[in-house]
DNA sequence: AATAGTTGCACAACCGATTGCGCATTCATA
DNA sequence: TATGAATGCGCAATCGGTTGTGCAACTATT
């Protein structure tokens, strides 16, 4: 804390106030003493001054010499839904725990942001890449392997690399059957069940397209194509489907399987603005968000294990997969009261 | 995208396969060929093969020896409301706009914790740090001069480095103005204000408090301390905080001035366990969430001007201002239909 | 043809840490 | 007392860029 003079700290400074030598020094502050035949004695001191004149290791230099940085790296589509931002935090709640550094960017489901990001990372030289949600993540992944850096998929997943991701068509099972059974019990047409949101070339949004198909179908109920909208996420795009919807249709879906909470953010929007109420239409959105479960506590939706997810993906990190491919997923749990 | 034979290209090999040396190839990389007189043929042919042969810069070599990062770094306290979310997702995307590189990490309100990623971002030689919302941003400041790096608060101020914040006490006197409107309208009891969310020792709170209390005034309206409870932001703690109020009055508040969405969260959910229909109490958040408006549209909100206090935060990283306590205010903007 | 100025590039010394290697001491053993 | 092993530490090369300096070769000037 002393001597804040004018640059800074340097390993060569602390030998010169040891008395000892920069090599020293060194072995004595990343713990490779011992290995080294450090007397005890002269660790303490060297410790004990660097502690006292503020020393922090310079970063650059100890990735360069090592090449290693010492860095995860993390591309995220946003940060402004729970299940995202959950996983940054927890991601790097995780990494901090283990003392490594990490980089979160997000890249807006834009492609190129995406490769722009990755390209960026691969130049600080991070250890590990992390594409979650990518749109396109064999390519970064294979952006990484010609780097020599190896990546790992969550949420949505490539081919080129293994992914962590949610088990969308058994999850989205579920949360179709607790639709189902609460038509049921109001006696309701089961026939009136409409899926909204998401992409349909996105892998999670076709996964549970096929878990809402199976979980009806296993009720003898067949699904048509107008029963499924895909139209992105957006709130907006969602807002509009809705409306085309009921304009077409005639009527409001007896329930609705919303595909994330920002498409239910359109969907209840427009059906405030509709005059409608809310809690006449059954709905069941695959994402959590506590505040909309404060305002819709009928609402059920899917919470995403995301601590377990970033558990597996540092499994991963630790003791990389053989199988470049390997896809593991994890169930997400149904909250709000299923009836 | 050739040759991805073993190691990582470098200045050094692209140098052996120009027929030229490193120094060229470096100056010819970061643009500074024109004035080391290097002629327009060989930069070509050097950027050519660069990009034929996916070079990329080592980062970490370039920073240790030019002694600056390029790296901006930034700490939250968390992601997961729109309004931090929303700062980190400006603060990235202006940052990516002028090819600077950023590093985010969020520290949960803990002091400890910021301290620490402080300590890590100076280690990793960021150029600029910005405290949001930090609990204690003038250690972090200091920490930051003591290591000859500029600091930047953002959200909640500090007295050791400049500070970009909304305007707090304008803010909450328009947002308890339009409150009141509403409740004359409603010819309800203008006494039974409640003031809810936040801490009392945070700036931002006290500044809430003390507009809350001015538009009072103006209208004639004593606010005795029970009428505001700063039960820390946690929705835990705001609905246990509403449940004691309501114990010890016998009634509900006609109206609420609620301190963030984090703590509407829970007062929502306390109204509907306990029956109560949101839209008999006239509410307002100093705070902004689209679900929430969208579930409530009759909440009146504070949005915060995240673009503006980013655009300044970066005037004064391109131009540090000379006064280190200097302290700029940054005008919210309500939303939602005030009557 | 001698001199001065310009053009075009390479040399080599850094930046701050890491690490293989080797050289003195000291200690144990014969 | 000589010999071998163990102890304790410093030397110097290295990671991959950046940049001050210098030196040819070429052009313009008188």
């Amino acid at each position: 804390m002393s001597s804040e003079s004018s640059r800074k700290l340097t390993i060569y400074d602390l030998a010169k106030l040891a008395n000892s030598s920069p090599s020293t020094v060194s072995a004595v502050l990343n713990g490779t003493w011992q290995r080294r035949r450090i007397s005890r004695k002269l660790a303490k001191r060297i410790l004990e001054l660097a502690e006292r004149e503020g020393y922090s290791t310079n970063m650059q230099a100890r990735a360069l010499r090592r090449d290693r940085s010492g860095i995860l790296g993390m591309i995220l589509p946003l940060y402004d839904n729970r299940y995202f931002s959950s996983i940054a935090q927890v991601f790097e709640a995780e990494a901090r725990r283990r003392g490594i550094f990490t980089i979160v960017s997000c890249t807006n489901r834009d492609p190129a942001q995406e490769r722009e990001a990755a390209r960026m990372m691969l130049a600080y030289r991070v250890e590990h890449l992390i594409c979650t949600g990518a749109t396109d993540p064999d390519a970064i992944a294979e952006m990484c392997s010609a780097a020599g850096i190896a990546s790992l998929n969550l949420d949505l997943p490539g081919t080129a690399a293994p992914s962590v991701i949610s088990a969308n068509r058994e999850g989205a099972r579920r949360l179709t059957d607790a639709l189902l059974d609460r038509l049921e019990a109001r006696r309701a047409d089961a026939a009136r069940v409409l899926f909204i949101g998401g992409r349909a070339e996105d892998h999670n949004t076709r996964e549970r397209i096929e878990g809402f198909r199976q979980a009806r179908e296993k009720r003898g109920l067949a699904t048509a194509p107008t029963d499924i909208v895909t139209c992105d996420y957006a709130a907006e795009k969602a807002q509009a489907a809705l409306e085309a919807y009921v304009d077409r249709e005639g009527r409001l879906p007896a329930a609705m399987f919303v595909n994330s909470t920002i498409s239910l953010e359109g969907i209840v929007r427009w059906l405030r603005l509709g005059g409608h109420d809310v809690n006449d239409i059954i709905m069941g959105c695959f994402d959590w968000d506590p505040l909309a479960a404060a305002f819709h506590p009928r609402l059920i939706m899917m919470r995403q294990d995301v601590p377990t997810m970033i558990a597996r993906l540092f499994d991963w990190i630790d003791v990389p997969p053989e199988d470049p491919a390997r896809r593991l997923e994890v169930m997400p749990e149904i909250v709000g009261d299923p009836m």
